[in-house]
DNA sequence: CTAATTCAGGAACGTTTGTTCCGTATTTTT
DNA sequence: AAAAATACGGAACAAACGTTCCTGAATTAG
């Protein structure tokens, strides 16, 4: 019938996550996605709708693509502990290098958004929901192969561990850089299981 | 020699503060600062500046007013970790109730901010560094009147603190209104204590 | 009362914003 | 080969942006 595209659509959207993360919705201009995904303007409004559609489907797969991540990570994980450790220490490495992507597109996305964008704030929410319910399966898991304490529930721990992870993102996101920092909150945070 | 000013500079910026708080730096235009301050755009620019001046004053005076409140509570407290207690249990209350200023204005601005803006940047970071030592000071008081448990150290302790305080508010901010979620989060850290 | 000064309101500025449209090139189907 | 359909680049758009300037009113000092 037709022409096909010179671009493909899921690797505009991880640059469209790129830029978006870096700058924020409102700090990202039209002409920015233009530059950074290197496509004509007739082309991204064709291809996406409208800035606001561009950024809940680059949100969503930023979403999906961290959430299948951390399901195969922990699902294929013989110890809870250990694993739950390396996760959370990557994400200290990752807050300490990176200098453009730093924290967490959704952290950010919810601050900036949710109260805003209905849309935005029901990926959030299900992020939010889904993530949980990754650290609670995996929590119990942990707890029934003995790896870690039964002292506090499941699912209390997995909500803790959801809410250490975006106190360490924002910390990220404010350019904190002292490693002893973040050392210690995961100190902390294990030590309770 | 002249005219007196007809608006008091600290409500004005009170005002900003709402405004900022509410909607972000980015979000908010001119003519929303206008509007919501009950200025003219000549009084707006002759006494700020210009929109980022104005919104560096704001926080900075968010800053010091949440300073000075935290820190006279925690010296004049007896016990600390009933004070802490009561000082996360009224961040729930005012994150469950508030359908404006939800989250924290400085959590706000250092995810949107603080990678663009030095000025930003440093206030967050100053932030972060005295509202630790708050806590510091306040938890080793704490331990040393066995209020609090020596088998962490109190600077750990802190961090950890601050860092629970930012994942609430961020928590907050996305719209969560289930107070279980929060309660748990504050079991959680309390059993740190 | 006059002069000096600073106020407040609103028009106006040039830019930048997000979005649309048009002309042309390219590919596929008939 | 012709026709249909879509991709592309860039010009063009109105609206909103942050900021400046101009006007006249108000207040105080001399």
């Amino acid at each position: 019938m037709a022409r096909t595209k010179e671009f493909s659509e899921d690797q505009a959207l991880d640059k469209a996550i790129e830029i978006f993360w870096h700058k924020g919705y409102n700090g990202t201009s039209a002409q920015d996605l233009v530059t950074h995904l290197g496509l004509s303007r007739s082309s991204l409004y064709d291809t996406f709708g409208d800035k606001q559609k561009l950024f809940a489907k680059a949100l969503n797969k930023y979403q999906s693509d961290s959430y299948v991540k951390v399901k195969e990570i922990l699902e294929t994980a013989t110890n809870i502990k250990d694993t739950l450790t390396l996760i959370f220490k990557l994400a200290v490495v990752e807050s300490l290098e990176d200098r453009i992507t730093k924290g967490c597109f959704m952290v950010n996305s919810a601050v900036e958004l949710a109260m805003h964008d209905e849309e935005i704030a029901k990926i959030v929410r299900d992020n939010q929901k889904v993530m949980e319910e990754v650290f609670f399966t995996a929590v119990k898991k942990g707890q029934e192969a003995g790896q870690i304490s039964t002292k506090q529930e499941a699912r209390l721990l997995a909500r803790f561990i959801f809410n250490t992870y975006s106190g360490i993102r924002v910390l990220a996101r404010a350019g904190e850089k002292d490693k002893q920092v973040y050392d210690d909150i995961l100190k902390a945070l294990f030590s309770l299981f």
